[in-house]
DNA sequence: TCTTGTTTGTGTTGTATTCACACATTCATT
DNA sequence: AATGAATGTGTGAATACAACACAAACAAGA
């Protein structure tokens, strides 16, 4: 067989639209958020949609979805991660559209978000139950695998304020969890992982005795190379 | 702001070409093997690379990498998994080319390869060090990835025959772990899972005592749900 | 200022899981 | 019959996990 020429061979394959979805969750209220927009097709009228956009000529697909972030939100050095594709061929009114989806978690404080267009909002997660597109299913995918995620990696703190009480982290987990969690042992659980650094400072202006106010020890995590083997299922 | 036409909209968008590559490793003589062919292209003369293809117009690229696995292994009702999109625009060196990488496990016995065409072989997957394209790196995402899978699902069966021993299972997951396990814990491990049905049957021409054989229990793992909460990290 | 309500912060105890390690048994080979 | 090599089974110590109870701090209101 002889070899071929990689330009002609290109040209030669099918082309389609490629688009990233950002699934960009929020916590505020004791409630996981997601911030969505108003869908602008005719065919999705009042309905809501992920925030995304096309995937340009010469650009990665991270660098979209990160694109995407940074222009509706405002803001960059945000956790962001590629979850998975979809492609069903008839996914997008207008075509075949093949989107990548990403999962992004920020602090819903430090927002500068541009609300007036098209309607930019924080939506609860567990009170959606419609959506625009196949964006529930890739919404419920990225809420799965952020529930998987957050438990065995450290990325909560991403929806957290700098300085936050353990009770406002177990607010976080039984949010995206969806169950109820035994509060002593949440605490001693955090407290043996030394992640969490004591910053000497209360909580105020709530109506009960204040916790106390820790950071994450983004460091420590660092360090920490966690080669773990353990056969579990 | 005017609502618009999903047809028009999407004609807008920049179209590109996808691909699947799929990741197909296998299980012999204690050793992790990928199934990979030599590249075609004159700038990776002599060099190997991962079975793939071109996504059709109205196909999902799920499909498209059964395909993939179908035509070149004979086989169908193989464990196929998405893994991650790759973007980098010089990936390939014909043009912007964006694939989504697939992992497949399948029993290098039940094959029924073509080997003639592109000289389709088993590699150790230990002594891969270069390869056509970004594909050593599409091998290491998936690779780690099936690292983690196995500790948390049962589908390190998919690579093993029917009928096994605890030592070939185990030799399993030390192949793809990296790592030496305790066979007792080991075997202590699988017994309390009461996966495996004792088949009372004996490995032969073996040169030392034969060991039990056992074969997957299926329908007891369709049952347990697995809805574990546990933080960990 | 004293009482009440609510939440924080800290154990304790029993159970289950993990890890490290030892010994007898079975079969093939010589 | 003796040897070698792998199988099959246990046991104890350490660790992690689950369920549970009580004292201390602060706010609010009587």
């Amino acid at each position: 067989m002889p070899l071929k020429n990689g330009t002609a061979l290109v040209n030669s394959y099918p082309k389609m639209p490629v688009t990233v979805d950002c699934v960009i969750f929020g916590f505020d209220d004791k409630e996981l958020k997601v911030l969505l927009i108003r869908s602008d097709l005719k065919k999705y009228e009042n309905m809501w949609s992920l925030l995304g956009d096309v995937v340009h000529e010469s650009e990665e697909i991270d660098t979209a979805a990160y694109r995407v972030l940074q222009q509706r939100t405002g803001m960059s050095d945000v956790y962001l991660d590629q979850v998975k594709s979809f492609s069903h061929p008839e996914r997008h009114p207008g075509g075949r559209v093949i989107t990548v989806a990403y999962c992004s978690l920020l602090n819903v404080q430090h927002h500068s978000l541009q609300i007036t267009d098209n309607e930019l909002h924080w939506h609860n997660v567990s009170s959606i139950n419609e959506m625009a597109f196949d964006h529930l299913e890739i919404l419920q995918t990225c809420h799965k695998w952020l529930q998987k995620m957050i438990q065995e990696n450290p990325l909560g703190f991403n929806l957290l304020p700098d300085k936050f009480s353990l009770r406002e982290l177990q607010n976080l987990y039984e949010a995206i969890l969806g169950v109820e969690l035994d509060r002593r042992n949440f605490r001693k659980k955090f407290a043996s992982m030394k992640l969490l650094i004591d910053l000497d400072e209360m909580e105020e202006d709530v109506p009960h005795r204040p916790g106390k106010l820790y950071k994450f020890n983004y460091e420590k995590y660092q360090k920490s190379s966690r080669n773990l083997i353990g056969i579990d299922f």
